[in-house]
RNA sequence: GUGAGUGUAGCUCAAGGGCAGAGCACUGGUCUGUGGCUCCAGGGGUUGGGGGUUCGAAACCCCUCACUCACCCCA
């Protein structure tokens, strides 16, 4: 048999519902922040990528699904979705460098990794990016929708982590200081972060190996480094979330694994998720997309992972409820000349506003009861050679047994005795 | 990429070298074109796959695949 490659995680009924109902609460609150929802493709010119996360970065160096076309062109599935958008801004002209743009999208992402609980090779993010003339307020803005979701959705155990990266003119210095003094302690250090030191020293602040802890705690923090713009940034973001009740942690160690950040970065991390705790994520970029050839302006967005905020949500006992599925009618058509006339009948309820299914298949009456059943019919309709014969339509209602024959010609009266009931059931759903 | 644990019926799980089982689900009968409940019966399995040890393997050994969790990394 062949099986679903490793680390995808089909959804079957009822999950793809439950899925898609807590997908569109977060695209209604990306929607009242004004935030316009464009439509990426799943793969790209793998430069983009490489160019835009970085050439040290695990994603770029080991994550990333490569391929050729037959034109011999390199493409990758999108490891993630911010590249992708400031993509697709920057060659429609959608970034007006004096305004800002909001631009938000939706979809799986592919990463090669070992599957894990929370984390797929192919998972869902939704996001959402300030491009243009955005001020330390957009960055509370993005962190206010956040949190606007996590308290619609009541997530358990949830911290946002703040920090700020510092900007072009006090990064480097930070980054000197910080060589400086890893270069010093190296032999202290884990392998891996004797490479970084010389690849990428900001990712060694968030090395976990035991050893290495002693060093990173005592290492320069990047807060003190800020220059004063990047002092006054960070300070009007800490300020404007104390203002509107956020809490949160300052975590000078907080670094994106992706290289492109600068100024404020965040996560929202939940103790209620295991070992991929953080379930949203992003931050300010000044140059990236200028790097991308786009107008020298700077951007901040955001990611939530789609599958962690499903089990945050499952575990709240606030996910939305699926649609209901349960049919109004079902109708077991009984020999040849009753099979033409059920589709049609079909067709007319369904125009009507009813949901309807035919039950073609069934050699015994009692498994079209059984099918009806399943269906979560309310109402059953047996045509055969009487009812064609005197054009008339018994249905029957299944939850009360009654029976109630209905004129063939015109249906309306049989529509009206179905929507009466079913919006009766509406108004008081308790049965 | 590394490590640990787990793979038995559609689902949840028993059997720990000697006949592969239960509950739920499914199918049929009880009940001829009128269901749900009851009772009765039935179908279903190369025990993830391959190899080995053994008179005999679901069980023990090796390889492999998958799942789960952790490392790592990240949403």
């Amino acid at each position: 048999m062949i099986h679903a490659p490793r680390g995808i995680k089909d959804r079957i009924p009822p999950e793809e519902d439950r899925f898609l109902a807590l997908l569109s609460v977060a695209e209604e609150h990306l929607q009242k922040a004004g935030f316009k929802k464009v439509g990426l493709p799943i793969f790209e010119l793998s430069a983009l990528f490489t160019r835009s996360i970085g050439l040290e970065t695990d994603i770029v160096e080991k994550e990333m699904y490569l391929f050729e076309d037959k034109g011999g062109e390199r493409f990758a599935l999108r490891p993630e979705g911010t590249a992708s958008l400031l993509r697709l801004a920057i060659q429609h002209h959608l970034i007006e460098p004096a305004r800002i743009t909001r631009l938000s999208y939706q979809g799986p992402m592919f990463r090669h990794e070992r599957p894990q609980a929370g984390r797929l090779r192919q998972f869902h993010q939704i996001g959402a990016e300030i491009l243009g003339a955005i001020t330390p307020q957009d960055n509370i803005d993005l962190l206010v929708v956040i949190d606007s979701i996590s308290q619609k959705l009541n997530l358990p155990g949830t911290t946002l982590f703040i920090n700020n990266m510092g900007c072009a003119r006090c990064r480097p210095v930070f980054r000197e200081a910080l060589v400086e003094y890893l270069e010093a302690h190296q032999s202290g250090l884990c392998v891996t972060c004797q490479k970084r030191t010389a690849t990428n020293p900001l990712r060694v602040l968030d090395c976990k190996v035991p050893d290495c802890q002693p060093i990173i705690e005592k290492a320069p923090s990047i807060i003190d480094f800020l220059c004063e713009t990047s002092r006054i940034h960070h300070e009007t973001v800490c300020s404007g979330l104390r203002n509107l009740s956020i809490p949160f942690t300052v975590n000078p160690r907080l670094v994106r694994g992706l290289d492109y950040y600068t100024e404020t970065t965040f996560e929202f991390v939940s103790d209620a998720l295991g070992s991929q705790s953080t379930w949203a994520a992003g931050g300010q970029y000044d140059g990236l997309i200028g790097q991308l050839e786009g107008p020298d302006v700077p951007g901040a967005g955001f990611a939530i992972g789609m599958e962690r905020l499903s089990l945050l949500a499952e575990k709240a006992g606030t996910l939305p409820l699926p649609p209901d599925y349960s049919q109004d009618i079902s109708i077991i058509p009984l020999g040849d000349l009753a099979v033409p006339l059920a589709q049609s009948l079909l067709r007319d309820l369904r125009s009507a506003g009813l949901s309807a299914t035919g039950i073609f298949g069934a050699t015994k009456i009692k498994q079209g009861f059984k099918q009806a059943e399943r269906d979560g019919s309310r109402f059953l309709l047996i045509i055969g050679e009487d009812e064609i014969a005197k054009k008339e339509l018994v249905v029957k209602d299944l939850l009360t047994s009654e029976q109630i024959p209905f004129p063939l010609f015109p249906l309306t009266s049989l529509i009206d005795h179905i929507r009466s009931v079913r919006d009766l059931k509406k108004v008081s759903p308790i049965s």
